[in-house]
DNA sequence: TCGCTGGGCTAAAACGATTTACTAAACCGA
DNA sequence: TCGGTTTAGTAAATCGTTTTAGCCCAGCGA
């Protein structure tokens, strides 16, 4: 059966193509109350669906929004879509999901497929290393939001954690239960300023508390290569750190494979905080005491700027920081009660 | 800056737009090196990018498919959905991500608005309550393959973990291990034949070895209300399990929740089996054997039917089984040791 | 010289909606 | 009766591609 179009339905209906469109577009100013009733009989006997891409031809929007993240499979990453996608779908827009899989060409090649899509706007975990062509394709138009991570402080649109915050409470937290050698497990973060932003909270908080921030006790971690010194033998130098706080989900899973291959004890021998709840973490042997984001609302938060900013195209980026909470569990010694 | 269009750059390499289209299109069979030179120049000169939505309103295919999941932030949708987005973007596709949040209301919706935006085929965890309209979709000629459920066995294109297999072998590693009474927990199944599946698999496994199938050991979970009976009360019952099959992770999860609530000790006063795989399963104080399904792959394989029936329309409908695999950790005890 | 072939390219008609400008009829008050 | 306004609707241009049919010219064999 051959698609129904606009035309068979003003045919069936015995008008025109125009007053047809005025009816699926709501426009009912000018237009009779049997005319209307027709309309809508030729459209559900016919069973029309518009379709949306000659709509989009004409008016050069899409309706749809592209994603762009590192990896959907993710708990971050999937919850903050699942945020987007409630938030998008309850004001009719459509979401396109692209994984880069950490790779910036990758995520160079899905900006430009979006861009051939013609989204009406997009929302991305940035690499950082594609600052220019977003750049490029923000002042052709294109509204553009950042999420889960920064790279500088040039104003945009982008919404995070607040990190230097969380990282700073966390910090206090463990100095509160007697810690004064906190390791701080990170990605290497000069050139980023959300993994910067922890760093600060932690120093400011290590500071505040009369405490020396010691580089000894910065350990950094890559993607794929993992830790840079293993941390268990960091447990064996002089003056070793009492806890961990790791930054990351991904190194925290790594530094628990690490501690527990090696036969360290947590929190016994060593505390451990890390960043990013971890989902089931109530059937842990050691649940892990984590400072928690909220991926559902920077997803929500992220697509409601989002289509602010495709109303408004003149609307000055914002910056939208939310807070993170500390979910206290078993991995953190009180050296206090000791 | 207006967008750059095609017959912009016909104009500015002095050659007509049909040409331009050929050489996008990559025809240059009737085409001198240096007209497809001087296009080439164009094409970057201008930066233009073609506009996907005129292309896809005349040549009536989209390169987008519709995927259509409960939750995307479900560890399992969004390790399938990780799948597809490889093979279809490898493909030259691009997705669309629906969630129903287990409502067919909402999952009609999707569909329809799917079926709007043109997309050239579709994949689906259907609810089942929807099969009518996903048939009528199908026979309007969109291509549709369905995953992860099975309603019934009409044919259709279904891509499906070997669920008898995999309940039969898990069921048996159990009676290997000296369990004979064990209690089958999943959801109400008569209606759904890959829960059904399930069911068969354990009770072959059963008859098999000369065990009989006692109905009082077929325990009922439902999304939202939870257990039909408390599984710890089942476990004070007269000839109670020594162990606990559970057919998907939400149950599992409950499951544990109210073993370690009821001071339950696993596996010393039970075994527990569960169906999907948990992520960081080697940090739990038992962690748990599983039957791990490949959602990745399942992913990967719904695109591969999909892709394929779009390009073939006529293509008959295929039904793909993928097995399982029993992942040995600790929290099944070994009867016969005692 | 002519007719034919094939290479290289183009004009113009789609695709299915939206929208602008317009008309025709009805009504209304003076 | 007339001009003006409102109501109800339409014709036609347009969005940016693809594609069909065909044009023009060069080369070639007869």
């Amino acid at each position: 059966m051959k698609n129904v179009k606009l035309s068979d339905v003003a045919d069936h209906a015995g008008v025109s193509k125009s007053t047809v469109s005025q009816f699926l577009n709501g426009r009912f100013d000018y237009m009779s109350a049997s005319t209307r009733a027709r309309i809508e009989k030729a459209v559900d006997e016919l069973n029309y669906v518009p379709n949306n891409i000659a709509r989009s031809l004409k008016t050069d929007t899409t309706r749809t929004v592209g994603v762009v993240v590192r990896d959907i499979a993710g708990s971050y990453s999937s919850q903050a879509i699942r945020g987007m996608d409630d938030f998008c779908r309850a004001n009719g827009y459509n979401l396109f999901v692209n994984n880069t899989d950490f790779d910036p060409a990758t995520e160079a090649k899905a900006l430009k497929s979006l861009a051939q899509l013609r989204v009406d706007g997009v929302i991305i975990a940035s690499s950082g290393q594609n600052e220019a062509l977003l750049g490029e394709m923000a002042n052709q138009g294109m509204p553009v939001v950042q999420f889960q991570l920064e790279h500088d402080k040039t104003p945009k649109n982008v919404i995070l954690s607040d990190y230097r915050q969380a990282a700073f409470d966390a910090t206090e937290y463990l100095i509160g239960l007697g810690h004064q050698r906190i390791c701080f497990v990170t990605q290497e973060f000069s050139r980023v300023s959300s993994r910067f932003d922890r760093y600060r909270g932690y120093a400011e908080a290590l500071e505040k508390n009369g405490l020396a921030v010691d580089d000894r006790l910065v350990l950094t971690w890559q993607r794929g290569s993992g830790f840079q010194t293993p941390p268990q033998s960091i447990l064996g130098g002089a003056a070793p750190p009492t806890s961990f706080f790791s930054q990351h989900l991904a190194i925290t899973t790594d530094l628990l494979d690490a501690l527990y291959g090696a036969g360290v004890g947590i929190p016994g021998d060593v505390s451990v905080l890390g960043f990013d709840d971890i989902p089931m973490a109530q059937f842990f042997r050691v649940p892990i005491t984590v400072v928690g984001q909220r991926p559902y609302e920077i997803g929500t938060e992220a697509a409601k700027l989002l289509i602010e900013q495709i109303g408004d195209r003149g609307a000055p980026a914002r910056r939208v920081v939310l807070p993170c909470v500390l979910i206290e569990r078993e991995s953190c010694r009180d050296l206090r009660a000791a």
